[in-house]
RNA sequence: ACCGAGAUGGUGGAAUGGCAGACACGUGAGACUCAAAAUCUCAAAUUGCAUUGUGCAAUGUGCGGGUUCAAGUCCCGCUCUCGGUACCA
């Protein structure tokens, strides 16, 4: 994921690119064809509040910051390709997300409404419903608004279905918990919609939604959201309308932050006057309006059954309505039922499962036009509109004549003037249509459409002419590897699948999910909490690099935990990456450069063997498991070794080969150290681009092991067998060990098993 | 409440159903040193028994069951922690 240039990496960035960097030398070394981009999320608020407060442009702060980071990027040595570095910021960039947003206009899914939207009044836009958390601001974590305005949204709904079928193709490469955050926001329901009639009244019906039709025959009231527009249309049918709206006045009043604390306080009126038909058995049910059905899912109208729901339960008991039971439940009616079960008190349906019951209820509703099956999203559209500066402009014009006309092609990229004098001629231009005097859209889009696209433009960062030529898009797109924190998972990369999926349709791309593999790493943190400037416990790399040096801080931060874990900062820990880096240096003054190893087989076969094993562990844990931690300490195994070698043999010397071994293992952790030390040795080229070593399997298995013998399941000795005995021979040897027929205390071998996961096993009755 | 993820020494963390605690931090001891730092080497789950001493036995991966010759790992039932959603009908 592109970084935002705030000016400062902080060990979070650290920690993302450098397991980035660790996976993208490895195919470098690997002899495949890398793209390992980077960009900046330019556009953006901070921008715009430090513009204010130093009174010079934003545009001068972002440059100047990324500037910056990208200096730190250099120190740390990721290995970018900075000629396809982006900007989202630039024209050259942003000319194309308007374009992409004219293209997405065209095909309708572009729209302006009035509606009641989220405002933030520090950061003084509206925001996306996916940017408020826990009613607060995302950014900035204010306490959100409610306004009413008239905005732009983007169709995000129309992909619902997609989105969510889409996971099936990411289920095995993505996270489950992004998943399952994305398929919770997206809350798809099947259910049903019934349509009750009013008693006496012809012209008019409530239609509810529910996804409980098989208990239909246990409905005992109505409940309409207070915005239900039938309210004003039976005005003249409720009796006692007055109270009716009095109600729903003070309910209209109140923030939907009240509204959240007045959760287990359910409120509501009868409505006098009137009342619906159950269409399945002609019972009279009594309509209420209250604060608990909720206008902005499914109908804003319920058909409440207070004997298998809470919440319904609650309403009941409170305003004292019958309560009807059509589930048979051994529980008395003290609290509602709210499991399946045999269906009671229904007439013709009495003695089904519940759950058969849906599918045969829906069935009949639909034959007799009772209603009509139906699935609903608590996703809603995507609102694109903020009232701010340092963002994409809206390439809109509004015109009394032609109403809302979209800027011309090729009159992109459209530019905000740089000086405020200058706004008035922005504002005030003519209609594209009909020439004659219009007005500008001043609104920019979220920054979340900037990053919904970009890695596409990596591909063809330098394009002057099209967004990108589709040979290269081709031969790159999908990214193979992403990797970014989970706190995106409702946000930038439920966008992105999106914008892919519309990318597809408009016939720009081929594939429909942007990202194969997706890695979430955890947070680092310090002393328990995320490191932030209020808590003041940032750490700062620079620092860090200063003092130890570039590798020992990516070494350090993939080593202390595995990637997705969180990880709290300790000072001690990275001591232990200095050292291990140290006792690679040292190793070099005592390679033997011309003969190989002087020791015995034995020691000779041994470190030879542990080579062998840490070059497959290693190759695994970067290319599948993403364990850098396992990696890394099986390095450190193997250098361990080479240090009892030299200790216990009293040998100062180390056979080359193994030493260039544990250089290349390290490089895409540490390659800084790596490249020294390879030129060292007398190479004349970058090990960044020496091939990856290959193991031999036969070396990593021992033909003499000692394996441990089990007696009903207990480790009761241990025998030196070879790996090619049968089950004979192991018999004999263990019959022979007089430790082993010792604790056998019984003679009578029941079972004896060889088995070859290296372990003998010796079960006694 | 629902949906995810997780719980292993003093700490970070390893373990295709097969010797739990690799590797590292920290700790202790030793070597080197006039001394210290650095470096190198060694040690350590718990309890009980035995012993000059190398030992022996039992217990041990949040809790309770189960499957298996064998469970940190698989199955069933809980507890707690973290993350997400939440009056979504």
């Amino acid at each position: 994921m592109l970084p935002y240039p705030s000016g400062e990496l902080h060990m979070g960035h650290v920690r993302n690119y450098s397991i980035g960097d660790a996976i993208a030398r490895f195919h470098i070394m690997n002899n495949e064809n890398v793209l390992h981009p980077i960009g900046w999320d330019s556009f953006g608020l901070p921008a715009e509040n430090a513009a204010i407060k130093n009174k010079i442009h934003p545009k001068l702060w972002t440059e100047h910051n990324i500037n910056k980071m990208k200096k730190q990027f250099k120190s740390l040595g990721f290995s970018y390709d900075w000629t396809r570095e982006i900007k989202t910021s630039d024209k050259k960039y942003y000319l194309w997300t308007q374009w992409l947003f004219l293209k997405m206009f065209e095909n309708d899914l572009i729209f302006r409404k009035n509606s009641k939207v989220n405002w933030c009044n520090l950061c003084k836009t509206v925001l996306a419903n996916e940017q408020v958390l826990n009613g607060k601001c995302w950014r900035c974590n204010n306490d959100i608004e409610y306004k009413n305005m008239e905005q732009w949204f983007i169709k995000i709904t129309n992909y619902a279905n997609d989105l969510l079928n889409g996971h099936v193709n990411l289920i095995n490469h993505w996270p489950k918990q992004v998943l399952s955050m994305q398929k919770n926001w997206i809350g798809k329901s099947y259910g049903v919609e019934i349509y009750f009639k009013l008693f006496n009244i012809y012209n008019k019906k409530i239609v509810v939604f529910t996804t409980r039709p098989e208990t239909v025959f246990g409905v005992t009231f109505i409940v309409l959201a207070p915005e239900h527009k039938i309210i004003n249309e039976l005005k003249e049918y409720i009796t006692n309308y007055n109270d009716v709206s009095n109600y729903v006045f003070e309910n209209y009043k109140k923030f939907d932050k009240d509204k959240f604390l007045d959760k287990n306080n359910k409120t509501g009126v009868k409505l006098e006057g009137i009342c619906a038909i159950n269409p399945f058995n002609m019972e009279k049910i009594p309509i209420f309006v209250s604060n608990y059905s909720l206008i902005e899912y499914g109908t804003g109208a319920i058909m409440a059954v207070p004997a298998h729901d809470k919440r319904d339960f609650e309403f009941a008991n409170k305003y004292n309505i019958k309560i009807k039971q059509v589930i048979e439940s051994n529980a008395l009616i003290e609290y509602p039922y709210e499991q399946d079960g045999i269906l009671i008190n229904s007439k013709n349906f009495n003695g089904i499962n519940s759950r058969e019951a849906f599918d045969i209820i829906i069935d009949f509703i639909e034959k007799n036009n009772f209603g009509k099956k139906v699935t609903k999203f608590k996703l809603k559209d995507w609102l694109i509109s903020r009232q701010r500066y340092w963002g994409t402009p809206i390439p809109i014009i509004y015109c009394n004549d032609c109403g809302i006309v979209t800027i011309k092609e090729e009159n992109l990229p459209l530019s905000f003037p740089e000086k405020i004098d200058d706004i008035k001629k922005f504002i005030n231009t003519k209609c594209p249509k009909c020439g004659i005097n219009a007005k500008r859209e001043t609104d920019t889009m979220d920054t979340f459409l900037d990053s919904s696209w970009y890695y596409m433009r990596y591909c063809d960062a330098n394009n002057n002419k099209k967004i990108f030529c589709k040979e290269k898009i081709n031969y790159w797109m999908p990214v193979d590897q992403y990797i970014g924190g989970i706190e995106h998972a409702c946000m930038h990369l439920l966008y992105s699948r999106f914008w892919c999926k519309v990318m597809k349709d408009l016939g720009l791309i081929k594939y429909s999910e942007p990202f194969t593999n997706l890695l979430t790493q955890g947070m680092v943190t310090l002393n328990g909490y995320a490191m932030s400037k209020s808590k003041n416990n940032v750490v700062s790399p620079d620092e860090l690099i200063e003092k130890y040096g570039a590798d020992t801080v990516r070494l350090f931060i993939l080593f202390s935990a595995p990637p997705t874990k969180q990880l709290n900062w300790s000072f001690s820990g990275i001591q232990g990456c200095c050292r291990l880096i140290n006792r690679i240096w040292n190793l070099f003054y005592i390679i033997n450069t011309k003969s190989d190893l002087s020791a015995s087989e034995y020691e000779k076969t041994k470190i030879l063997k542990i080579m062998n094993i840490t070059i497959k562990k290693v190759t695994k844990c970067i290319e599948k498991t993403y364990h850098f931690n396992v990696a890394i300490s099986s390095i450190m195994e193997l250098v361990n070794s080479l240090y009892l070698y030299k200790y216990h043999s009293n040998d100062n010397n180390i056979s080359k080969n193994v030493y260039e071994t544990i250089l290349i293992l390290m490089t895409p952790f540490t390659p800084h150290v790596c490249e020294e030390l390879w030129e060292k040795l007398g190479h004349k080229k970058y090990i960044s681009f020496y091939k990856w070593p290959i193991f031999d399997e036969k070396i990593t298995i021992d033909s003499l092991i000692q394996i441990p013998v089990q007696i009903n399941g207990k480790i009761r000795g241990k025998i030196n067998v070879l790996l090619n005995d049968d089950e004979k021979k192991v018999k004999s040897i263990i019959k022979k060990n007089k430790n082993i027929m010792l604790k056998l205390n019984c003679k009578q071998i029941i079972r004896f098993a060889y088995i070859k996961n290296k372990i003998v096993t010796i079960v006694v009755k």
